[in-house]
DNA sequence: GGCGGCAATATTGTCAACAATTTTGACAGC
DNA sequence: GCTGTCAAAATTGTTGACAATATTGCCGCC
């Protein structure tokens, strides 16, 4: 995440000039719920912690509304996005064809040898760790296999906008993680996946992170009332 | 475009004030080449124009350059992205991901008998149309064909990001249908699309929407010269 | 013609003031 | 306690001025 801010930030050669800065802290905290959903956004106190104009804030405000964590309403400022059910929906349809993309495209793009070390990641010791109910090393081998998976598709508008879903998503995929059994089987398809790309099966590979994510999905609508 | 930018407006409950109409034409105007990439676009000027404040127009330039239309140099201004060939892969990359995804959930979600006008519009007159090079019903037909499947696919968050995208891509899309053959050979693969729909065979309607959008990058890339 | 220097001009970025709108708090009445 | 009213306070939206930065035009020199 912090990469791939700071990737933007190179690419444009500092475009945004100090809204880059404000941005991806925003986004960071709203993110991890450091700003929950729900919570309002006050221009001058932003401002002010900032050391930047009330004019940069409303400017990265209307960034941060395009990528959907924001919301503002005219005359009474702008609030945290709150997810809905039938958004999270959405956002998971999106998500599994664009993480099936990424897989696809870094199976096509990226060199032999390139998943062994992820593959060790996800062996038998990971497999040890979870049993032991430590999901932090498991949530780091995900989001290393994610960030892999980015860096390998070589893509710049995939990531930005795989980007911008994680945003909007990371705590809730945490909080499936925690589920019985869930982070078991969010293993062994990582497993399935990894061996595809090893073999150079994008197409499998492709299809077996769509069930991924469709899975994630359904964990999402069986325990959904846990969860919001 | 109109209707789903519309449709976002409606949703926000008029989140964005004046933006919206700002926002609408100012993405109309750049997607149509009205302003063509490489344009410079003068806060002071637009904000006249529009009758709305300096501000405002700032609020909108953060929302374009998000969706990737416009590039902000700070203390230089706004120009219209000029799309390099790279970056236009890229965005293929995505929209084959994408209106999969959007062929996949219309066929999935949409009540039987929804794509038989469309089957008749890509029928044998529509052939004999394009026999005479009137690439204007052709066309048409597309862009209906996109908007049902938009419809029929309900997922807001993907309705906007192919607009984002065909906001981008737009005139060259309209570029390639002109390539001798092109128009014949997307005809043919709509055909098969709508065929697949119409039997409720989602994953091959998704497959042949993906080798659609995988052949327009084929030619784009056969007749970069010519397009750009 | 090309280059450099410099002033004039244009444009963005910021600031402060104020208009417009909304929210909050205090109070009275039921 | 709840509701309505009203003033005070808070916040957003706009405006104009000006600082900061970049561009353009003019002139002189080689």
């Amino acid at each position: 995440m912090a990469e791939s801010s700071q990737s933007k930030a190179t690419r444009s050669a500092g475009a945004r000039g100090g809204t880059d800065r404000v941005l991806g802290e925003l986004r960071r905290r709203i993110a991890n719920h450091v700003l929950p959903p729900g919570v309002p956004l006050r221009e001058q106190d932003l401002a002010t912690e900032f050391g930047v104009s009330r004019a940069r804030i409303r400017d990265t405000f209307g960034i941060l509304e395009e990528r959907g964590l924001i919301e503002r309403i005219p005359n009474r400022g702008a609030v945290v996005t709150r997810l809905e059910a039938d958004k999270i929906t959405e956002l998971f349809e999106v998500r599994e064809a664009l993480e099936a993309q990424m897989v696809r495209l870094a199976t096509e793009k990226a060199p032999p040898g390139t998943w062994d070390e992820l593959t060790e990641l996800f062996g038998p010791s990971m497999n040890a760790t979870l049993a032991e109910n430590d999901f932090d090393a498991y949530e780091e081998a995900v989001h290393k296999f994610r960030q892999q998976c980015i860096a390998a598709a070589d893509n710049a508008v995939l990531s930005d906008l795989l980007d911008s879903l994680y945003d909007r998503t990371q705590m809730l995929i945490r909080r499936l993680v925690l589920l019985p059994g869930r982070a078991q089987e969010g293993m062994r398809q990582h497993q399935e996946i990894l061996a595809a790309m090893r073999a150079g099966e994008a197409e499998e590979a492709e299809r077996l992170k769509r069930a991924n994510i469709r899975s994630a999905r359904d964990w999402f609508q069986n325990y959904q009332k846990y969860l919001m």
